[in-house]
DNA sequence: CGTGTAATTGAGTAGGGTCAACGTGAGTGG
DNA sequence: CCACTCACGTTGACCCTACTCAATTACACG
């Protein structure tokens, strides 16, 4: 266990006792693809790492429709905020993949955020990098295109969990998690048919390689065009 | 200045030394309508707390778009991440109105937080807070319409800065601020044209009093019907 | 009273949502 | 090994919301 916490980033370099402390209250969960970690509403005792796999935070409507808000892969943590707060959760978390998180309990995240305060820094600053990702969502969302929005979610993904593949001498990136249509249109607010249509344009035009539930990038530049709307209409 | 300083709620705690040093390298500003605090891509070398007026912050998008990522009250703070980053502002941000702002050095507040920790756990509480909000939004953005957004964008402003105005028994909530069709537009991620055009159905069904860059909520609780699409159509 | 900015409103259009039908591939069990 | 099933994916037809373009009006200010 203290293994596993002293790889994680934002809490590696704390003193002994305070990962000890960390450790006792920590425990380590498998889940199955679509499992459930928490859902919306639950109140938040624990915070979550991701140790392997990748999870996703989405958001239910009443219109009856999912949004996604993060995905989540190695070591980030989920649900980090709320624990301090003594809220409940605001959205559910669901295993995409095959996955492994270490959970560790609200109190000790709070007890070692007191007894060690750099780790409050390290908070903060990934704080910050998710609400710049969430202005930028926003900002996409109020002002462009659905291709356009595809385009940087995708790219976004393949900065995430994208891995570089040599077939042939050709160099492609595979988002390595089981991407649907209807997770793509999660991600970008728009609806599973609009996402198919514009990744069967891109896949007629060479630029992707679409599959059942995964996506290779064939050419990435051509899609930055597209994510940075270069491309004249 | 020190007085200042210490009504500020995130501030308001510290030890009086702190305080002391945060104050040295404060200086008040005084904003005209309009005038802009900074601009998108400086180097973020000061936080920024209002003290009176309102300030918004707001991204350019490149088509030329802008999109308001926030507006900012009395006592709350403007750019307090990015100072701690050394990065450069995210966006610009203008005076809605005549405003006076407390500048601190980027430096003073990173100090007043390690020598201050519990400091630390308020920021990432305020941090918490804006990230749920956008949260909200691109929920919005993604699954609502626009009606329903520029409702929910309207209360939210009136839950910020609006104040009750009794007016012969009749007890309405005025929108404190300068507040054109065009900002609302920036706020909802829509055309100043649709928003005109839900603001005279709205003013027509009497629920608002819409005049030239102000807004009375007369019938609170029909907009918040809006909001939660509680209208059968 | 003139001028500039904000707001209104109409007409036309397109992006993309909705509805619907069909195709396809991966498991599952006989 | 094949048939069955189910979830995923594709594609077409239609239509509506909201954007674009454009002209006009109202208001505040000097």
């Amino acid at each position: 266990m203290l293994d596993h916490l002293s790889h994680i980033p934002l809490l590696s370099g704390a003193p002994a006792p305070v990962l000890d402390d960390l450790a006792r209250e920590s425990r380590l969960r498998n889940l199955a693809r679509g499992e459930i970690l928490f859902t919306q509403g639950d109140p938040a005792l624990a915070v979550h790492f991701v140790l392997s796999g990748r999870v996703r935070l989405i958001q239910h409507t009443t219109s009856g429709q999912d949004v996604t808000i993060g995905v989540f892969a190695l070591h980030e943590p989920v649900g980090l905020l709320v624990a301090l707060e003594e809220a409940t959760y605001p959205g559910t978390c669901e295993a995409l993949d095959q996955s492994t998180v270490i959970s560790i309990s609200a109190a000790a995240i709070v007890r070692a955020m007191t007894q060690y305060p750099p780790f409050m820094l390290k908070v903060i600053k990934i704080l910050h990098a998710r609400l710049m990702e969430a202005n930028d969502r926003i900002r996409e969302l109020s002002a462009e295109r659905v291709e356009r929005r595809l385009a940087r979610a995708v790219l976004r993904l393949a900065n995430k969990v994208g891995v570089k593949e040599e077939t042939h001498g050709v160099s492609r990136i595979r988002i390595d998690m089981p991407l649907s249509r209807q997770s793509l249109a999660e991600l970008t607010g728009t609806t599973l048919h609009t996402v198919s249509r514009i990744l069967s344009d891109w896949q007629r035009a060479g630029l992707i390689d679409a599959g059942r539930e995964q996506l290779v990038i064939v050419r990435p530049h051509e899609l930055v065009l597209i994510a940075e709307e270069l491309t004249q209409p």
